[in-house]
DNA sequence: CTGGATCCCGAATGATACTG
DNA sequence: CAGTATCATTCGGGATCCAG
């Protein structure tokens, strides 16, 4: 997931940065609060370790996420979304999120919603 | 640029439906109005024509664009962002916008920053 | 030993060039 | 413009390595 030499526009570069088939939904995840990266895979149906660590890796490049590592046993480690940018997107996706579920509304998919969907405040 | 059969979440469809190298910028550009396709192409650095119908096609099919045909000569044809599903992912892309502008100040990169790249009110 | 992180490689998908 | 070929990128499995 290479970021370009050049952009037309910012918001092309940013939309780079949150792309891929894991991302939306791991920052989406992370909206809930700081958690490991066993807890992630768990949460996120699907997902690999790998995928998982490959993904993370990126937003935190980019700066949307941070980890902590907690020393001692056993081993821990703690992802969260930073304040400044894991925050900012997180306002576009809840717009992207709250689209979704009006367009299955509309087209007769409501049953496709259960809990895990719902915008918390 | 397939949709697959399931997603965990809503946000995860939408992200989807505007992926892609050229849909954001091309969204981006329908913010300023309706125009034709040969404008677009004009104001969309480095697409092909082809790239073009094909991204358009899809936003179409989703939801955030309809176009309109002129019978008549010269044959014309307006593209434009639908009132609820077009307008709605603006304001996601907007925010995005805004990251993105503020990265690149932070990394001194303002240089980058040209008028076409403003949000207008 | 356990949880976290990286590497290699084939398969699938996307982007672009080329052609009629 | 549509169809196809080609090239680049991403996805995902599995082995492997590192650190407490």
């Amino acid at each position: 997931m290479k970021l370009r030499d050049e952009y037309t526009c910012p918001l092309e570069l940013i939309h780079d940065m949150i792309k891929g088939k894991w991302k939306p939904i791991i920052l989406w995840r992370l909206r809930l609060g700081a958690t490991s990266l066993s807890k992630l895979e768990n949460d996120i149906d699907g997902i690999t370790q790998k995928m998982l660590l490959e993904h993370l890796k990126e937003l935190i490049d980019y700066g949307f996420v941070d980890k902590k590592t907690f020393s001692g046993y056993p081993l821990h480690v703690e992802y969260f979304l930073t304040e400044d940018m894991g925050n900012q997107i997180l306002e576009a996706l809840r717009i992207m999120q709250h689209i979704g579920i009006e367009y299955l509304r509309k087209n007769g998919m409501e049953n496709e919603l259960t809990e895990k969907h719902v915008i918390p405040d």
